[in-house]
DNA sequence: CAGAGCATGTAACGTGTTACATGATTGT
DNA sequence: ACAATCATGTAACACGTTACATGCTCTG
């Protein structure tokens, strides 16, 4: 079972506390690209969090006036340790699910045409997918994002080449995927066109 | 909203009718490399899909004395036009979500030790399953699954050499996956020991 | 004073996981 | 007789999605 959000978070809140909001907004900066959760998911994530003491809250007020208030998370001594212990831990990875490649099993069940629109579809999006892992990469390697800034200026100064160094790798890695992804639906239209050519089909 | 596993039952089902075990069997070899399900879903799926009128289903005696009975599954005409709508059908690809990927960002929480194990584990991971891609590319190149035969054998000449090519394609498609997730490993194991070695830190 | 964005949630639902549960039939 | 495997499910739970819901505060 991945739980990723939980740590997700966790880690977040190592490079300070935030409130709901602040995190969410972060989030969606950041881990969003490796796992996506919806805000509310989030809310209801720090709540099961801070009761399973993990991170603590503090209630602070919005504005002048009062009226409104806001939770800011703090990551506690045992959320810390739980975070450490996730990174240990070796996870079964999560069985294979991916709806694009059962339909591009099954693609002789439409015409031609058809399949040549999935298979379009399918390039668009990891095209589009490999445009924003790049920038992000950039921006990383420049230490230009506010997340990643306060986290190295809570760390010693020879840390920040790994910490650094590591969300590259990962995200480079997501580009590799994307442009996998891209030459895959190409060769998809290439072998369409042979077989509606109805010639000769190479090996 | 995925919901392949419904789809990929259609399609097993085109190829002629099935028991819900024998479906599951024919599953595990076949759909579950790229739409990995467990055989209480599937027969809970049946039973939807036989209330939704997409299968129908008859009871059959099992041995000689009939003191057990099994249920083989028929594709309907409404079933098949679903199953051709699905295939017209573009689908939002589903949010990305990859526990690994969520690691990799935060190895700097555990020790360079820690960050190996983890990735040794993600390439032994792919490199198991791209092995058993490729030897499924080459039955299927082949013609030699139990299940496309069966359908090659309901199916016009002519659209032979598309049925097999869509599933080659699609399973090539996964051993290049595999490919590009052991090469990221790999990469990301030298960037260790580069860091270890607190040498330089090639761009 | 209006609209954007801050800020926090709840509820119903769908899908998938895990564990449990049962028993018949076939081959040795 | 015994084991493997055929054959079919149920129940509780975890996780995530979607839609809904509310109201404040800041900026122009």
């Amino acid at each position: 079972m991945p739980m990723s959000l939980r740590h997700a978070l966790l880690a977040l809140l190592e490079a300070g506390a935030m409130t709901g909001y602040e995190l969410a907004k972060q989030f969606d900066q950041s881990v969003a690209y490796v796992w996506h959760a919806q805000h509310s998911q989030i809310y209801t994530e720090l709540r099961r969090l801070e009761s399973g003491g993990l991170v603590v809250a503090r209630t602070l007020a919005r504005g002048d006036k009062a009226l409104a208030t806001k939770r800011a998370y703090t990551l506690t001594e045992s959320g810390l340790a739980e975070l450490r212990r996730w990174v240990r831990e070796v996870e079964e990875p999560p069985a294979m699910r991916d709806s694009a490649y059962v339909k591009a099993t099954y693609l002789e069940y439409g015409s031609f045409q058809e399949a040549r629109t999935q298979l379009r579809a399918h390039r668009a999006h990891y095209e589009a997918l490999r445009d924003r892992y790049e920038l992000h990469v950039d921006q990383l390697a420049r230490r230009e994002t506010a997340l990643l800034r306060r986290r190295l200026a809570g760390s010693p100064a020879e840390s920040h080449d790994a910490i650094v160094a590591y969300k590259v790798h990962a995200y480079r890695g997501l580009v590799a995927r994307a442009r996998t992804e891209i030459e895959w639906a190409e060769r998809g239209l290439e072998l369409i066109d042979r077989l509606e050519d109805g010639g000769t089909l190479p090996k």
